[in-house]
RNA sequence: GUAGGUGUAGCUCAGUUGGUUAGAGCGCUAGGUUGUGGUUCUAGAGGCCGUGGGUUCAAUCCCCAUCACUUACCCCA
């Protein structure tokens, strides 16, 4: 027997309907938002990753599939959906275009770690990008469509803010911090490391020691310019306005390099360890970085599997038909008035004759609403009953297929 | 990479202080006298008790190894 791969998972049973529940409910409501679809290769350049994901950053550190293909091509399995939207976004030269421009994805995303709750290896994202949008009324924008998605699937879950500040007011402070943690001793192993790679993800350490070292250490937050600040302010105004609860999560940092000014997370406490359920933040450099022209963005990301238990699904209603035959003469009819029926309802049977008793037990598994049963009678009188299974009305039928 | 937990029917799990024929619920199939369902009743099918080795007269059970799954750490969605 051959097994899928580690943390990899057939989309099939309860969680194929819930999938496509989410993805098509999302979907409506990021294009009311004024989205549009947008589809980007799994595979894409390894440099597009290191250059946006960032080489300090686990996903690119050590997590990303990575292969040499036949054409001699360095390629990754995307780990995340920014990168090729905004890889998409320069090469059909939006950026030189000019404007805005909104995208919604999802699909798979694949990281080789280990799997537990929530997480995969492959896992499904579903994401919005806005490309040329300084104001941060559209980072709120944003937040506000992930609680309206949330609220829609009855998921709760809290949303933690923090402002990474911009190019005017991120170096100083990164300097600082620098100048703080040389004066410290005692970090764990990954913090030093992370001093010299990226020292702000010093700052989400989970180890004790280190927070403890870390009490003084300057806030971003409170070393913001005024701009950055503004923005932040506007932003806390606009989510306070229509009744967005938040808290200030002075440390998030969030663990790709791409991020500045908004950056937010929404968590869950009842999906084991994992808490984070999205996350997602404003993105300025990154259009200019990899080539394009300056154009700013900003964008959210759901993990799917991480949300996928706290759907509530609206309860099955009976629909469609069931048609049955119960005798072999009968058979060529039915397949008959299934294809016919088909053009317009959904329509159940079965290829073998059986009792009547036998076909309302599988119209039931079925959930169909109509139930449809012929037999020798129905041959001769021409006739059919159509009866509904939720009212157990019969109504007669004289059928014209013969 | 590290640590714990679990591998018995399609699914969820009992069980055997080592002994001949392996258990339940759910699900599946078929029936409950003439062609009417969901909840009911009866019957049936379905197991190399994860894999390899060891101890033993005898292993699904004890020991070792291995693999898989799972949870957590790290990190992320």
């Amino acid at each position: 027997m051959i097994n899928p791969l580690r943390g990899m998972k057939d989309t099939v049973g309860e969680f194929s309907k819930k999938y496509i529940f989410f993805i098509e409910n999302c979907s409506r409501i990021a294009k009311n938002y004024g989205f549009s679809f947008i589809e980007t290769p799994i595979l894409e350049e390894t440099a597009l990753f290191k250059r946006s994901v960032g080489e300090s950053s686990d996903i690119v550190g050590k997590e990303m599939y990575r292969f040499i293909d036949k054409g001699k091509n360095d390629v990754c399995m995307r780990p995340e959906g920014t990168a090729g939207a905004v890889r998409a976004f320069i090469t059909q030269k939006y950026d030189r275009a000019g404007g805005v421009k909104r995208f919604f994805y999802h699909g798979s995303m694949f990281r080789y770690e280990r799997p537990q709750k929530g997480r995969l290896r492959q896992f499904h994202q579903f994401g919005v990008e806005t490309f040329g949008v300084e104001d941060v009324k559209e980072d709120a924008m944003i937040i506000l469509m992930l609680k309206e998605i949330f609220d829609f699937f009855g998921i709760a879950c809290k949303l933690q803010l923090n402002s990474l500040g911009c190019v005017t007011c991120m170096p100083t402070y990164k300097d600082n911090l620098i100048k703080f943690l040389d004066t410290i001793e005692g970090l764990c192993e990954d913090c030093i490391k992370r001093k010299a790679t990226n020292p702000i993800r010093v700052l989400d350490c989970k180890n004790k020691n280190c927070n403890k070292l870390l009490e003084n250490a300057p806030m971003l937050l409170e070393n913001l310019c005024p701009t950055c600040k503004d923005d932040f302010s506007e932003l806390k105004s606009i989510l306070d306005e229509f009744g967005v609860v938040y808290s200030i999560d002075k440390k998030l940092v969030r663990g790709l390099d791409y991020y500045n000014k908004t950056a937010f997370e929404f968590i869950s406490d009842n999906i084991g360890a994992k808490n984070a359920i999205a996350g997602g933040g404003r993105y300025d450099k990154l259009v200019e970085f990899l080539g394009g022209r300056s154009t700013a963005g900003v964008g959210f990301a759901i993990g799917i599997e991480r949300i996928i238990d706290l759907i509530v699904m609206p309860k099955n209603k009976k629909n469609g038909y069931y048609i049955g035959a119960m005798s072999d003469n009968a058979l060529k009819l039915v397949i008959k008035l299934v294809i016919k029926l088909r053009k317009s309802n959904v329509v159940h049977t079965q290829y073998i004759s059986k009792s009547i008793k036998a076909h309302m037990k599988a119209s039931d598994k079925a959930e169909a609403k109509y139930f449809i049963c012929i037999g020798e009678n129905e041959l001769k009188s021409k006739t059919y009953v159509i009866k509904n299974l939720d009212t157990k009305e019969e109504s007669v039928e004289h059928y014209h297929i013969l």
